[in-house]
DNA sequence: TAAATTATTATTGTTGACAATCTTTCATTT
DNA sequence: AAATGAAAGATTGTCAACAATAATAATTTA
């Protein structure tokens, strides 16, 4: 494992800089999933003692990336199937209040934005078939849009700080159905529309039905993942 | 300030012991909201080093029970009128989801259960005129039950240790109106029926208003709040 | 005297060493 | 040979000292 340098220049303080960036090789798969991480080990990688490493690592466990047993270690977390539909649960609740919201609150500035946030989606979807990693980052983007617009600074954080980071590692272990993204679009397009017309009850339906679509597609994947890899099921200790 | 002594007996680690201790004590005001407290000061007064401490911090600081500025301290949280109706809206979509799942999943024994938690309430109510604290913590009983019931880890941890300990701030700093008490004892009837009767559309519509009215309740205490301490209001530094 | 600048102090950030705990290995016993 | 137990090793938990930064007080200058 590469030893990584921490940039000294950012007015960040090392515990900060290393919860980005062990974030980021959590959410990438670059630490695997269920893999064992020791203090030790990711302090000499980032070449830093382990006070701030055991503070970047409490601040990932409280967002859920590891999970700790005290005295005996940290893992990095393994998403399962039940998980994930947890997760799609809870935002599916959350992001309709914010779709909610977003309908009674967004101004008209908001909505053109979000408008033209659409269109470069669908020059996206046309131009590049097949690279489905930028139309899933810019499904977030939308996603985000309104999450802001709800005006609810508490509402937002939990979706964009704890969320979205683990649909985010998600996402990178599967590759979405091609078929979702003019379908996501148009649904995305309805939502704009009752967000538009100051219709705060069926922006949150809307949303909510759009959420629903989005785990059954992830829950068939699951099925077939599991399906053709009968084997490959308890890889852990990835070092 | 007087010297608390930590407990060495329970299996759990110094961090753990202090997290809780300063919860409890931001929690019940204690330590009051928005005042600093400084690291020495804590690792004195729990007669503990530093490290553990600043573990501590950086979990109360993920749950949004205090506020840190990088290099110039940290705060206990604020909780102004806009944040709580932040909070009771992300209430209001998390619940409502919570009371909905727990009409497709509490089994009839979770059922049973709790009936008899809201017989105990009402004898309470008429016992205990005034004693409004233990109202209060079994309000919170209420909603944990049904979150619990929701069979969904992370709803539940996301309810239990995050919400529900913001919440208690609030409760701990507002007295109830005291007509309430029997109106939402009524509230939680027709929510406990309609899970009874596996109707989750309605247990859902049912939990999100009565939320909505625990928030009317706490807004109208804001203001009256409000009109009478107008010298009061900016009393930080509370040491 | 007031503003700006420098020195001082207090507080946070970081480190390496030590103690407590758990895991693994290996020998012993049944 | 399997199970139990003890010793060794590895890993986490805790501490006290040092460095870096921000807040405060004192001093100088206009």
């Amino acid at each position: 494992m590469k030893k990584t340098n921490v940039t000294s220049i950012t007015g960040q303080t090392l515990s900060e800089q290393v919860f980005d960036e062990l974030k980021e090789s959590i959410i990438s798969g670059e630490i695997a999933q269920g893999s064992k991480i020791t203090e030790d080990m990711l302090a000499k990688k980032y070449g830093i003692s382990r006070g701030p490493l055991r503070e970047a690592i409490r601040k990932l466990e409280g967002i859920r990336l590891l999970v700790r047993i005290p005295h005996a270690g940290t893992r990095v977390v393994t998403l399962t199937q039940s998980m994930m539909e947890e997760i799609y649960t809870v935002r599916e609740a959350l992001e309709g209040m914010s779709a909610r919201l977003a309908a009674e609150r967004m101004d008209d500035a908001g909505i053109e934005n979000l408008r033209q946030l659409l269109e470069k989606h669908e020059s996206n979807i046309d131009q590049s078939e097949g690279k489905e990693y930028f139309q899933r980052e810019g499904d977030l983007d939308f996603h985000y849009c309104i999450a802001r617009a709800s005006n609810n600074e508490f509402l937002m954080q939990l979706l964009s700080s704890e969320l979205y980071q683990l649909l985010r590692i998600c996402r990178y272990q599967s590759s979405q159905a091609p078929e979702r993204p003019v379908k996501a679009l148009n649904e995305h397009r309805q939502i704009v529309e009752a967000i538009a017309n100051r219709d705060p009850e069926l922006a949150e339906i809307l949303m909510r039905r759009h959420i629903k679509g989005a785990w059954k597609i992830v829950e068939d994947l699951f099925q077939h993942d599991s399906d053709k890899s009968k084997t490959n099921t308890s890889n852990r200790e990835s070092s």
